[in-house]
This record gives structure tokens, sequence and C-alpha cells, in this order.
DNA sequence: GAGTGGTCTAGACCACCAC
DNA sequence: TGGTGGTCTAGACCACTCA
């Protein structure tokens, strides 16, 4: 048995230029990145497993440890999920215990109770300036638009108007969303290979114009909680936009800063 | 040179039971402990440099690795902050880059600029029953509360209102809130010893009533952002209640999900 | 050059899970 | 019983900082 070796990484350095801005790229980072693309080109699909450390370890020639760390890493920033004895899987919205990570409104009393989805419109058509900006539309091209009302028990909620890239989204329909169980990033996934990642909201306070306060059940001008989300799925590509007017009477917003 | 040992831990497992439910502490989520500990007692000031993880293992009889991963999570915390080649350091809000990491209020264009304070009003008093009990305060103990202005150029922004444990802010005048620099929660550390680690925020929007629309400038009634946080220090001990009313015309809060 | 954190390795052992 | 992730160790070497 021997204890010390020198061996060198198996893997050359990806930067060994002397002295350029880049500077240096650690091993597992760089599995990391080669993880993250098997992810994003579909090669273990959402909820699988993906192959154990040790067989990770031994396709790319680095350590367990190295690999381990790439995967910390990732499970941090919940792109997967490790199970102890079971394995790493792919993280996904359609079977997530933590329901509802993205949704941060939550009954002023008691726990986080189911909503139910009121599907108001579904539709193809050409996205407003700023929608089509924030999505990297092409030129001219269509955006799918779908609007809907959350509701918890009788009282409307949440009213939602939500865009998404016609290209990556080609056959949903209303039927499609109405049919359709369970959270709606789940669907996002299973059937059409969309996966969100991460998002950044904007909130603002504002008030009910007579349209919206009507859907809401509230009287016109009445305060509501204006949520806009950019999606991101891998590669910090932009894949969403939507914006959620809530009605804060019985509910709020819940945040954790640290 | 010896590579195979058998030494058990000599930090004796601080669960030996056979089968209870604490079922098993890691060795570094108990170095974690002590450091929190340390911390809480103020062994180390924030802002001021830990031992180096060399010293640490010495003193807790374990490897370097074992205190680096207690290490690692407490960074993750944002309770220490590591700086390679120097050390690692107590987190501080006195000089932090991340300045305004509790004020995600933003203006809508260009990045967070710096506001202005104004203080309205310090003085100790009963505080609310609901903020009482938030807070833990003992019956009758009295609570200082803060009332002030933010203001982005000659616009006011934000109007909070600040609740504080009498008994951990004794000194607390508003002489001292004038003269002081820098962030308030800066001001906490050094002057009375109450770090801030995690807070939890509630978010609804609300009609202002007339005098809070006076002092935000803006006609009664008009919608707001009513921000509730409650903050905590080592142990999760509830130090602050706060509400801030945003005016959401030219800013918004944002947040990031993941 | 000395000291700090950061990376990487190899190997042992433990806890959990499924068959 | 075998495989998976989880913990712990010891040691080598690298990158960064500062005197």
């Amino acid at each position: 048995m021997w204890c010390n070796r020198e061996v060198p990484n198996s893997i050359p350095p990806a930067n060994a230029q002397p002295s350029t801005q880049p500077s240096f790229s650690p091993l597992y980072q760089q599995i990391k990145t080669l993880l993250v693309r098997s992810l994003q080109g579909g090669e273990w699909r959402p909820g699988a497993a993906i192959p154990s450390e040790m067989e990770l370890a031994a396709r790319f020639k680095v350590s367990q440890g190295t690999v381990r760390k790439a995967i910390d890493e990732m499970a941090a920033e919940n792109l997967l999920v490790r199970r102890q004895g079971k394995g790493t899987f792919v993280a996904t919205h359609a079977e997530d215990k933590t329901k509802y990570r993205f949704l941060r409104l939550t009954p002023d009393e008691g726990g986080p109770a189911g909503m139910q989805r009121r599907l108001l419109d579904c539709r193809r058509m050409r996205a407003p300036a700023d929608v089509a900006q924030a999505l990297a539309l092409q030129a001219g091209e269509l955006a799918v638009q779908v609007r809907r009302l959350l509701l918890a028990g009788e009282q409307p909620v949440v009213l939602d108007d939500i865009w998404l890239p016609g290209s990556l989204f080609q056959g949903l329909t209303a039927e499609h969303l109405n049919t359709h169980r369970g959270p709606m990033y789940g669907l996002f996934e299973v059937d059409f290979g969309v996966r969100m990642i991460r998002a950044e909201e904007k909130i603002r306070a504002l008030a009910a114009a007579p349209e919206e306060a009507e859907l809401l059940a509230l009287p016109p001008g009445h305060p509501l909680l204006s949520v806009e989300r950019l999606s991101f799925t891998y590669g910090d590509r932009p894949v969403e936009w939507r914006r959620g007017l809530y009605s804060t009477a019985s509910h709020h917003y819940r945040n954790e800063l640290s």
C-alpha cells in the first residue's frame, strides 16, 4: 500500500495559460460544467438517477472527492437531489416535496394549503415589446400567453399573466393545461423538456384595474401585489415571463433573508 | 509514516445512545455548534479573524478537513467570511461589501443607490401585543420604538417602524442614531453586541393611511408595499421587529428564487 | 518566505436502502 | 449483502497575501 503519490491531475488544467485573466479553474468546477452540460443535453431526465459518484469519478478520471464537491454545489443550487443509500437524482418540479418552491404566497393562518386553478386564456400571439425583450424572442416570433386564476377555496387570490417562447412550447393548448394535474412547471418539464432552474422577481404595490378587480372579486382600485417573474433554465436562458397580481387580504408573500 | 489508522474520534460522539431519535450527529456539526457558541459568546468580535483551520483542528483534536466542512457551512450561512491568503473572519454588517443585504428595495433604473436617512422618532414605550409576542418580551418589559424615513434624493421612499427589546438596547437614543454613519445593523453590532443573522419577511399590499401618505409625499389611499420583518440573532432569538412601508413608484422589491 | 485558505487524492469506515 | 451517499483522516500541492 502506498500513501504518497505525486501523480498530477489526469485532466490537464483547462487553463494552462501563463498569466491571463481567468487565472484558474479548479477541477471540480470543470466537472460541474460537464455535468450541467449533460443535464442540459437531456442525458438524464428530471427525476432520474445520475451515475454514482464512483462511476463518475472513473468516467472523469478524478477522485470521488472531486466529483463529490461538484455534486455538492449542484445540490445546493437545486439542480440535483441527493438521497443517502439510493443515489443522486435530477431535481424535478413534478414530484417535488417542497412544492410551491416558486409560489411564495402563503395564507396568513395555517400552513401552505393547495389552491385551485382556473384557466382563463391560452393563445399564441405577439408579445409586448418588454416581454419580447426579456425573453430574447426573435423578431416576429410568436409567444404563448396564458392567463389563469388561483383560488383558495372559493376566493380568487392570484391572477397570473404568463408568457412563453412559442418555439419552445409548440403543442401547448388550453386543453393541455386543463387536463394536467400537478404543478405547471412539472408539465413544462415532462411535455416540453423545459426545466425552470431559478427566477428573479420584482415586487410592487399597485391599484387594481377594473378588469383585474372583477376577476379577483375586489373593488376597483384595491391595492394588489404585482409580482413580475423572469424564469431561467440551464445556462441562464430566460424561458418564462409572468406577472402575478396577488390579493393580500388573507395571504402574504413570505421571504427569508440571510 | 503510517497510512492506516483506526483511532476513533477523539471527541466521543455526542450521542452514544443505542437507538434513540437524534440517531447521529457528525463531528463537523459538533464543531460547528462549538464555533457558533464562541461567536455567540463574543470570543471573536464581528470583523475579527478567527483562528486558522490548523489551529482549530488542533484545538478540537480533529483533522483540518473536518474543521473545514464546519466553516464551509457557516460561511454559506453568512456567519463567517473566508478570504484566501488572509484568514476567516466573523461576518459583519458594519463593513459589508454586499451592503443592503437586508434592504431589497432597488431603483427601477440603475444599480442600488445609497439612501438618506431621516429619523422621526426614538422612544421607549410598551410594545403592541403582537410585537411583544413576536419579540418574546417579558411581561411589562419596555421596547424601543424607532421611526424613520429613507429618501432617494429628495423623494421619501421608505417609512420604517422599528421595535427593539429594551433590555438589549439600553443606551439607544435619537442622538445615537443621528450621529451614527453606516448601516443601522452595524451600529447594533458595535454598540450593543447584537448581530442580525437572518430575518423573515411578510409582504402585503395596502392603501396608505393619511399620516403615512403625508410622510411619503403620496396621496392618501395610494398603494404601498408593507414589509414586516422579524430578525433573529444567534440561536434563532428574535431581536427586532419592523414594518416598512415602501413606495414602489420608482422602486421595486427584488427577490431571487431558486 | 511564512502563513492562510483552496484543491485534490486515496482510503477507511459509517448510515441508509433495497433486494 | 452489496451498493449508495456521508463522514473523517492524512498528506501533498496550489493560489493568494503580506511582511
